[in-house]
RNA sequence: GCGGGCGUGGCGUAAUGGUAGCCGCAACGGACUUAAAAUCCGUUUUUCGCAAGGAAGUGCCGGUUCGAGUCCGGCCGCCCGCACCA
């Protein structure tokens, strides 16, 4: 039997305009039913999707189309991140305004997802762009300043030279701008701050309680919230000639236990101190320049020796004042931390111990191994930095002797808040969040400022504060600040001229509310209350781990912001959250060192050539597909090929999503023929002759039944849990037991009948990954409703239960036979039949046994002895 | 340095502490065909054996258990994140 093969080119457009010519997938809210809400890292509108797109949006998409089907009312929305940084670039070398570049890009990109027979509701669409969606940014930055969340402060910023911006902590990575590469400087600029900080030791405890998001991400976020508790004290200090000074030295420490192993002090460059003393100490203003140079690469920081450079100043030791500890300005020490000075204690810290060997500085042990050496104990070339362990005990250190670690800790800190110098002290790594950036293409913050008045919000009522369009990319740094009018305005309180903000706010915002915006999209207020009291929060979000930490961390603090501004009822937006693994493809490069695409790599007689010029290439790693390497794969010129649903099942089968995929030829092309396969079979069932039947299942028949309904469980269970690869495989075997029964040529009523079942279960099984080929083997199958609106099937239960299990013999944990009895059949009788197979007497000849392990209904286990 | 993950056939992978390798790819053999493609059927962890049937096997070493790919301890290797955070 042969019919025509299965055209994906002229089925997919028809079905897509089916979909939404049916308004399918708009959502609406409806609080009889329950709520789903899905949603995938929404895109930078760069030009094209790539494959990790393709992935991402193929697995929220089985996810949404299942959960439809299973009942929910599913809110699967799409938009774009789309200020940005490359539009000011293409803008530059090209001369295409920023925004003509995006709103280009964005038609771009939703034909390409369009073509991908997505079920997402349009009419959500979103652009961040849109003033329409930053009207309501700047109207919610005006709200967290008056609840005191905002702060404008001169600070020392990370400034990006080649892209002429400041970047926030999280976007500078080992030293360098996180799109430039370039090495970042330090400068001091008045910038934007959200208060992040306000709520560290709440997104720290809330982490215990995002049970679904994955363990390495949650840890990612706890590391980099960095809690840590210790005690903030200060010294005395004194000049050489041992005069008392007017200033106090405060350092922060978790290691007060090991104060009397102080041997000297180190305060960062940068400390107020420090500074003050470099206008009078020209080697003093030198080693400062030299240290900031040198910057805080990992590179940088592993070359760089610990230096220091000696103050001539000393602090009072708090316990024995006689002892002096010199006091010096050091490069290994941060200003961005604790109170940017330490006191040094050199046996203790590897840092110290360095530092204190390069300048000769006394080193003396007070913690050791307890035990009777305990006081011989000495520190060698490595520091010695047991903190919590129990069998340690403090040595050399007065009234501290012979105590754990936690119970010096305790006594110092006693001793230090009774004589009023020091406070226990929680510390966090997490910085607040600076937001201001010095480019066009971005939300204007919403700020004037007026010579007399100073900050003066801009009135809600005459926002949004727009972009204006006529700029120019002619000059470096800011274009809004070379705009000649647009920042010229009166001040809204006392009316005279005045001038707007001209930074603009880091995109990270744009992205961190979005989710809310989705539930009311047109709402003339950031977040209608009721829609999002319905479909918040997002059930399963799904996106790469690469945003682990920035995007993730700073959704979460907008959420908690915007609930402390009554824009949201919920603190934590994402209850569940999938990080998918990249796509990764084989990288070819010639021999002058060029990399090649794969589309121009072809093998001949087993080696790689280059399909145009001929020339030999080198296979390289398999990495991820990126442009510089060229190892890209278009997904438009697969979808054009092979369709979409073949491109989606690929990137869903094989491999389980969290790890990387390998896009390979051979793979797309076993997708291929597979829908063409299933096409196949559907076609043969639906052509079988029906005939009347009284309800009368043979066991053929009743065999191919229970592999469906079994199937259909196993499947359910795998879309439950994500496991897109294990679904598939079930839906293989189905397709194997569906294309036997086919071939064994039987038409009885019965078995047609059960042919008809398995093919109308594996449609609607493949469906949510497949949803165009589906549709058309729906409606080949006979069903007047298309798949979209049928739901998903049930399982019966007579049909999955057995009634007979296989049951695996072992002797002495080794497999000697199966046998196939009765489902709860009682211990002895299985015992008796057992005994009885021929392999198991071969393997007890002349043993006795010592034990018989029954575990009903799964294996026996037989333990002979000698 | 700190933290986390992973290690299974030629390859991608699967396996609530209970028959290791489901499913797919590739390969090989066969059917159909004038031929090829497509399709269908079969074989495919290694090893001994004509076979029946054995033996070994989830990075390495040890432990717990009637039973370990899975749990515990120690190594080796690879990957990821953080990192002069006091």
């Amino acid at each position: 039997m042969t019919s025509e093969r299965y055209n994906s080119r002229e089925a997919e457009p028809r079905w897509q305009k089916f979909w939404s010519d049916k308004h399918c997938f708009e959502a609406k809210e409806d609080v009889s039913r329950p709520k789903y809400y899905v949603l995938e890292m929404f895109p930078y509108p760069s030009g094209r999707i790539h494959m990790g797109h393709v992935r991402n949006y193929a697995m929220g998409d089985v996810i949404a189309r299942f959960k439809r089907a299973c009942g929910y009312n599913v809110l699967h929305p799409m938009g774009w991140d789309a200020f940005g940084m490359p539009a000011e670039n293409a803008a530059i070398e090209r001369g295409v305004h920023p925004k003509t570049w995006t709103y280009e890009n964005i038609a771009a990109m939703r034909s390409q997802l369009k073509s991908m027979g997505l079920s997402l509701d349009w009419s959500r669409e979103i652009a961040t762009c849109d003033p329409r969606y930053y009207r309501h940014e700047q109207a919610m930055f005006l709200d967290f300043m008056k609840a005191g969340l905002v702060e404008r402060k001169v600070s020392l910023v990370n400034w990006d030279p080649v892209d002429q911006t400041v970047l926030a902590n999280e976007q500078v990575i080992d030293g360098k701008g996180w799109r430039s590469g370039a090495m970042v400087e330090k400068r001091e600029l008045a910038q934007w701050f959200l208060k992040i900080t306000d709520f560290s030791q709440d997104l720290l405890d809330a982490l215990d309680r995002l049970e679904k998001w994955p363990e390495k991400v949650r840890l990612m976020q706890r590391n980099w919230i960095g809690r840590s508790e210790g005690m903030r004290f200060s010294f005395v200090l004194e000049d050489a000639n041992g005069c008392e000074l007017a200033d106090r030295l405060t350092v922060y420490t978790t290691r007060h236990d090991t104060i009397f192993g102080a041997s000297f002090c180190a305060l960062s460059v940068d400390h107020e101190l420090a500074r003050k003393l470099s206008e009078t100490d020209a080697g003093l203003a030198a080693f400062r320049r030299e240290v900031s140079a040198l910057g805080t690469s990992e590179e940088s920081v592993e070359r760089a020796e610990k230096q220091g450079y000696p103050l001539g100043i000393f602090a009072r030791h708090p316990f024995k004042p006689d002892v002096r500890l010199p006091l010096y300005a050091a490069n290994f020490v941060l200003m961005g931390y604790g109170e940017g000075a330490v006191f040094g204690c050199p046996a203790h810290d590897q840092r110290d111990l360095d530092f204190a060997r390069k300048y000769k500085l006394p080193v003396r042990t007070v913690v050791a191994p307890r035990g009777p050496q305990a006081n011989a104990f000495d520190v060698g070339a490595e520091a010695f930095v047991d903190k919590e362990g129990t069998d340690t005990v403090l040595i050399n250190s007065d009234f501290l002797n012979g105590m754990t670690v936690p119970q010096a800790k305790e006594e110092v800190s006693m001793r230090f808040e009774s004589a009023g110098i020091g406070e226990r002290k929680v510390n966090f790594r997490l910085r607040d969040w600076g937001v201001s950036r010095q480019r066009y293409w971005g939300c204007p913050v919403p700020v004037i400022h007026c010579r007399g008045c100073g900050i003066v919000p801009v009135p809600k009522a005459e926002l949004p504060v727009t972009l204006p369009e006529d700029v120019t990319f002619d000059k470096p740094g800011n274009p809004l600040l070379h705009h000649p009018t647009w920042k010229n305005v009166k001040c809204p309180q006392c009316g005279e001229a005045a001038q707007r903000e001209t930074d603009t706010f880091d995109t990270f915002i744009d992205s961190s509310w979005y989710f809310a915006r989705f539930c009311s999209p047109h709402a003339d207020v950031p977040v209608d209350e009721n829609a999002a009291h319905y479909w918040m929060p997002v059930d399963q979000y799904i996106g790469g781990v690469e945003h682990a930490i920035l995007h993730l961390l700073y959704s979460r603090f907008f959420a908690r912001a915007m609930s402390m501004t009554h824009h949201l009822d919920w603190d934590e937006p994402f209850a569940s959250l999938f990080t998918q693994g990249m796509v990764v493809h084989e990288t070819f490069k010639s021999a002058s060192g060029e990399w090649v695409f794969p589309v121009d790599a072809v093998l001949k007689d087993g080696n790689w050539m280059h399909a145009k010029t001929g020339e030999a290439l080198t296979v390289g790693g398999i990495e991820k597909m990126s442009k510089s390497k060229r190892n890209v794969i278009d997904p438009e010129s697969i979808i054009a090929g092979y369709g979409a649903d073949t491109a989606r099942w690929f990137m869903l089968s094989d491999s389980p999503p969290e790890r990387d995929i390998e896009w390979t030829e051979a793979g797309a092309e076993g997708a291929w023929k597979f829908t063409q396969r299933l096409w196949r079979l559907v076609n043969e069932a639906a052509v079988l002759p029906t005939t009347e039947f009284a309800g009368n299942w043979g066991s053929a028949a009743t065999d191919l039944r229970r592999v469906s309904h079994k199937s259909l469980v196993a499947v359910t269970d795998d879309l439950e849990a994500l496991r897109f690869n294990r679904a598939i495989a079930r839906i293989y075997e189905l397709a194997n037991a569906l294309g036997a029964a086919l071939a064994s040529g039987t038409t009885s009523p019965d078995m047609v009948a059960a042919i008809r079942e398995a093919a109308d279960f594996i449609t609607l099984m493949f469906a949510p990954m497949m949803p165009h080929l589906a549709e058309a083997c729906w409606e080949l199958l006979g069903h007047a409703q298309p798949v979209v609106e049928t739901p998903w099937p049930k399982p019966i239960a007579a049909l999955i239960a057995e009634n007979e299990v296989t049951i695996a013999v072992q002797v002495n944990g080794k497999r000697r036979d199966e046998i196939k009895l009765q489902k709860g059949l009682a211990r002895d009788k299985v015992e008796d039949a057992v005994l009885k197979l021929d392999a198991i007497k071969r393997a007890l000849d002349g043993k006795s046994v010592v034990k018989f392990v029954v575990v009903p209904d799964r294996i026996v286990n037989i333990v002979v002895g000698g």
